[in-house]
DNA sequence: CCCCCCCC
């Protein structure tokens, strides 16, 4: 049976008309550089016409890599972008799609299509190319892979064809209307939404409307900053936000409208989605929201000194970081506001570092000193941001270190803290707790000024965008400088959190990925059950181990708990008693006219599964037993009913025991000693689902 | 050309 294609879909994706889900067929692949990320363009048939200018956007480079490109597949478009380079061809990006049908199973070319032109002027769609773009029969039977001809169509995306459009004039600083001081480290420096417009902007429904989130003052949410005044239909932080609930906004790869994003005719310079600019293009303009400026830093190292700020921009297409420099900072920080829309062109392009990058892009930009930015009055279209949130379930299965983008509702939150650095510097810190629909929490620390100004009251939605995960007490979250922290966002997400909190989410009982409070103060909790600590062989190894449990005391030795030790400070050896009133201390090599009682516990504790010896100390056995070892030497010799109550009362009492595990051999015999380190209450802040459900995963 | 991202 042979795949229906949607025919007269090339027409309409070059134009940019709405077209659902076209099936289409390649018919050839090619790389159109040889160096840097790779990008590929394709040609692509509806049955009726074939276009060469498909240009995939690098986030779906897996699919050629993984040689599901052959020519003759039939691909599913999910989402594209329709452009128009400046110097007049069209492009259509493919930002999401899928192989239906492979081209084993498409088997040939479907149709008989023609060349479709894309411009009047263009009497063949490889107009920048030679023969090879032509998808004839030996051409498109080629398979997928990087051309070695320099000369070949991939050079037909470099720029070199004439351009029309006039560069843009770089925008004057006078009158710019940035208000605050560029030094000034305003707290809503990471929020898209500062020093947005609100005027002209259409209501829509708010979602949050009635929610307790009603309660949350204005200063937490991202609308902070906004211009307000001239609103007066404002209700709640959310309503007439200028983010129009743009579909792109969190997702790129969904719901997008195929609209061509090209400015209309005249003045207004031709536009490029950020998806397809490369190092390889040379000319072009593009038309993106400012989401997350920097303030100016300073720096020095052995290669200079200077100042720098940078900033992400977003269209509909993606995102990218822009960085400028020294005069290009003195030139352009004003007039750069974070949430508007600009005109950019004439930056450099180089690849990202992707160890620093929190974005999704392969590429960043520089600017210039003839690098060209110009506001750009309306442009409601243009998204707001780009989040890709990680439920919070799956940070398990993301690396330490790596950069994730976060919403929850934020239900528990440190009071803010002062804390002084390795290098002395002292910063605010805040840590909140973030809960979302998989039932998870996690801890997120919050920095500066983010850290003063947060608001937790009305158990707010937090979207944060790039913040690194850490291992630190299991699972925990820090925002960078980078970071864009959001309350109540203007999101789907946010919406349907609110929606689930509200309803049932505040009653869950949720599970924290993050060691939190009382316990495991500065250390992880390594759960094992007493029968894991024997499986395991824990102890065996040439290092001790550690572990934490929660046990129950199911017997203790009361006999020989207590010991005369030496009185010295620092010394707790055992003292003989010279029954001449005088204890010699045989370390300390003195006799003493006194000696301290020392508690040397045995005890004997039970799980669920198995019971384990183990030896508590002076400290550990106080808290057991909840009396001072002084004071149960003095028991022991004036109330023995007494002190033996004491026993009763702490035998069967459950604590988290975090313990020390090491084999040790003495006269040839070897045995693992289990040494408390830490006894702590059994806090239901912990003890609840994750130790519960840990016990049970490690106890099968 | 930066790339600091802190603390328990």
């Amino acid at each position: 049976m042979t795949t229906k294609l949607t025919h007269g879909a090339v027409e309409a994706l070059v134009k940019g008309s709405h077209v659902e889900n076209p099936v289409l067929q390649l018919l050839n692949i090619r790389q159109i550089n040889t160096t840097g990320v790779p990008r590929y363009r394709l040609i692509m048939s509806d049955g009726q016409h074939y276009l060469s200018s498909f240009l995939m956007a690098t986030q779906l480079n897996h699919l050629a890599e993984e040689n599901l490109l052959v020519p003759h597949c039939v691909c599913l478009l999910k989402r594209t972008t329709s452009n128009t380079l400046s110097d007049g061809r069209h492009v259509v990006v493919i930002v999401d799609m899928e192989v239906l049908k492979s081209a084993e199973e498409a088997g040939e070319k479907i149709g008989n299509p023609k060349s479709y032109s894309t411009d009047g002027q263009l009497s063949s769609p490889n107009k920048v190319s030679s023969t090879t773009s032509e998808p004839s029969s030996t051409s498109a039977a080629e398979g997928p892979g990087p051309s070695n001809n320099s000369k070949g169509w991939g050079t037909g995306f470099t720029g070199k064809a004439p351009v029309k459009t006039s560069p843009m004039k770089t925008f004057p600083m006078k009158g710019s209307p940035m208000k605050t001081s560029p030094m000034k480290a305003s707290p809503m420096m990471t929020c898209p939404m500062k020093g947005s417009q609100m005027k002209g902007s259409s209501m829509m429904t708010c979602p949050m409307k009635g929610s307790p989130m009603k309660g949350s003052s204005m200063m937490t949410s991202p609308m902070k900053g906004s211009q307000m005044k001239g609103s007066p239909m404002m209700t709640s932080p959310m309503k007439g936000s200028p983010m129009k609930g743009s579909p792109m906004m969190t997702s790129p790869m969904k719901g997008s409208p195929m609209k061509a994003s090209t400015s209309s005719p005249g003045s207004v310079p031709k536009v490029m989605p950020i998806a397809t600019l490369n190092p390889y293009i040379s000319k072009w303009t593009i038309r993106a929201r400012v989401t997350n400026k920097s303030n100016i830093r300073n720096w020095s190292n052995s290669r200079g000194e200077g100042k720098l700020f940078s900033f992400e921009v977003v269209d509909e297409s993606g995102e990218i970081r822009i960085t400028a420099f020294n005069n290009e900072v003195d030139k352009f920080f004003t007039l750069l506001e974070q949430g508007k829309v600009y005109y950019i062109s004439k930056a450099t392009l180089k690849v990202a570092n992707k160890q620093y990058t929190t974005l999704k892009n392969d590429y960043e930009m520089t600017l210039q000193a003839h690098s060209s930015i110009v506001p750009c009055t309306d442009s409601p279209e243009v998204p707001v941001m780009q989040c890709d949130f990680v439920p919070i379930g799956e940070l398990e299965n993301r690396d330490k270190d790596s950069i994730v983008d976060l919403i929850g509702v934020c239900n528990s939150a440190e009071d803010v803290s002062r804390i002084t650095t390795k290098t002395s510097r002292e910063v605010s810190k805040r840590a909140i707790s973030l809960i979302d629909t998989t039932g998870k929490v996690v801890t997120v620390t919050l920095w500066g000024e983010e850290a003063e100004k947060f608001d937790d009251s009305g158990q707010p939605v937090v979207a944060i965008k790039g913040a690194r995960l850490s291992d630190f007490r299991g699972i925990s979250l820090s925002a960078l400088f980078s970071s864009t922290i959001m309350v109540n966002p203007d999101l789907p997400e946010a919406f349907r959190l609110r929606a689930w909190y509200d309803r049932e989410g505040y009653a869950v009982d949720s599970q924290s990925l993050t060691e939190t409070m009382s316990v495991s103060v500065g250390s992880k909790m390594n759960w094992r059950t007493l029968s894991d600590v024997k499986n395991e062989n824990m102890g065996h190894g040439e290092k001790a181990d550690y572990f934490s449990c929660v046990a129950t005391i199911v017997y203790m030795r009361k006999e020989n708990c207590l010991y005369q030790a030496c009185p010295s400070s620092d010394c707790n050896k055992k003292v003989i008693d010279q029954q001449n009133g005088f204890y010699r201390c045989e370390k300390c090599n003195r006799e003493f006219p006194n000696f301290k009682y020392r508690l040397l516990l045995s005890a004997n504790l039970a799980d669920f599964g198995d019971n384990q010896w183990v030896t508590c100390f002076q400290e550990t056995a106080e808290v057991l037993l909840g009396r001072k070892a002084e004071e149960l030497g003095q028991l022991r010799e004036t109330d023995e009913a007494e002190f033996d109550e004491v026993f009763q009362k702490a035998n069967f009492s459950t604590h988290i025991f975090k313990n020390r595990v090491k084999l040790e051999t003495y006269n040839d015999e070897s045995r693992v000693k289990v040494t408390v380190m830490e006894v702590l209450p059994v806090d239901h802040r912990v003890y609840s689902r994750r130790l519960l459900s840990n016990i049970q995963k490690l106890a099968h």
